[in-house]
DNA sequence: ATCTATTTGTACGTATGTATT
DNA sequence: AAATACATACGTACAAATAGA
């Protein structure tokens, strides 16, 4: 299940569950086993490697943490090879992103590249079931929100339309990445309190945006889709740095306090 | 340190250790601790949540193989709070990428959107000693190679003038993408044996890109420098498409046994 | 529905390693 | 060099969960 992801060596000193973990890893990939597939036991782990319970339960937690095995209990029970969902992958990759202070900026440099190349590939593609699926997320905000919540729920859905979109694409990479970043605005969106439009011109062309592209896709024109998309990144762009200023004249920056 | 990453809740029930590193994650951000500081000794935290030794120690390990934390033994040892490490983040996303069978041309239609975008905003921001480290990098492969395995890291090199790029950029998301992707292709090269240019004149005209790239960049022309990353990823995308049809024509795919 | 076998999960007590002072 | 403070490892006993008879 690893791919020996490049030079694991630099990796300074490992525990020795950590050793184990690796050990066993390896062992999986050399008997090519796949996403259902039964590990050993408990019991028999403890007597291949020749360590104790404790050791062994704590490796079984590191690869459990990787998301790269799930445990059952009972008869027939035991630990087997999970395939790491896309939403254990996001949580972890977000943890490394906790620490680096993403701005606006930095998510939208990425989207006004990907996003339009994205769609370009889709036009065409999607079925009557996606691109109705797509009308329906913008139903979602057509009308105006009456209460904040409403208008918290709103921005979300409007960033749905774009992992609706990801989804689709045949590019796991390219869709793990917007998949991505529409968490990351998501949570940025939630926790700075990043709603509310500053310009509700610019946000009700976002809208448009969103429905002319609708048409771009299902007629496959991947230009028209393209444009449109690049359009709606700077729109969106735009509006979101709105607010980030926004936010900077309402409160001051909490910065940790010791 | 984790972001309370959107819902957590749709991850069907956690095991009992698994609970407990949640809860200490959500306690370590609700006390606002940063990078160096410590945490509760196991003891305490035996103590505090009422849980045996080995329980904790799981969700110990749990945290540790996220990166979130480090362990040390001895007076003053303990439990510290750890800044994911770029290499971890690269390695946990790469389990998820293992079972996703990417291609060449997955990558690739990744990097001709991104990389252009790196080079048009590092243009005329790179220091002179970057400058030069990209320059050294550059001789490193100049030469014919003299064996298959120096071959093979010759191509690897080639790839390294991508992460020294990606390095410098102050977009913290651009450039760990870049990174990982040029982390996968190496590891493909390795795996799969992609090297050894079938077509010396395009990997020669990739080379001459790299030099007038560092011109560019080091002239302040952002433009320029765009055109010929776009230049040169196409390039580059052509010569792997060329060497994944070779492969294919040496070797029967193997697939899984039974 | 109950029992039984299987397999992981929890609990503790003890001993060993390791780094700081 | 020795004492100290901490994590690490081991082994056993027992509890909980689940599948099947």
């Amino acid at each position: 299940m690893p791919p020996a992801t490049t030079p694991s060596s630099p990796e300074v000193k490992l525990s020795r569950p950590a050793q184990v973990a690796e050990e066993i890893k390896t062992w999986v990939v050399s008997q090519r086993l796949r996403d259902g597939d039964r590990l050993p036991g408990e019991a028999e782990l403890i007597e291949r490697f020749g360590m104790a319970k404790g050791t062994i339960r704590e490796a079984m937690r590191i690869l459990e943490a990787q998301g790269l095995i799930r445990t059952r209990t009972g008869p027939g029970g035991g630990s087997f090879v999970h395939e790491v969902s896309r939403q254990r992958a996001k949580a972890l990759l977000g943890n490394y992103f906790y620490f680096k202070n993403l701005t606006i900026d930095d998510i939208y440099q990425m989207r006004v590249a990907l996003e339009p190349e994205l769609v370009a590939s889709l036009a065409g593609n999607l079925s009557e079931t996606v691109l109705s699926q797509l009308e329906a997320n913008i139903a979602e905000y057509s009308r105006p929100a009456r209460t904040l919540d409403e208008e918290r729920q709103q921005h979300v859905d409007s960033l749905r339309f774009h992992a609706i979109l990801a989804d689709q694409s045949g590019n796991a990479l390219l869709s793990f990445v917007i998949d991505f970043m529409v968490n990351l605005l998501s949570d940025l969106t939630v926790y700075r309190k990043l709603y509310s439009p500053p310009n509700i011109e610019l946000w009700e062309k976002g809208r448009d945006h969103q429905v002319r592209l609708v048409a771009a896709l299902r007629d496959g024109d991947a230009d028209g889709a393209r444009a449109i998309m690049r359009d709606h990144m700077q729109t969106a762009w735009t509006l979101m740095r709105g607010q980030e200023a926004e936010m900077l004249r309402q409160f001051i920056p909490e910065r940790r306090s010791g």
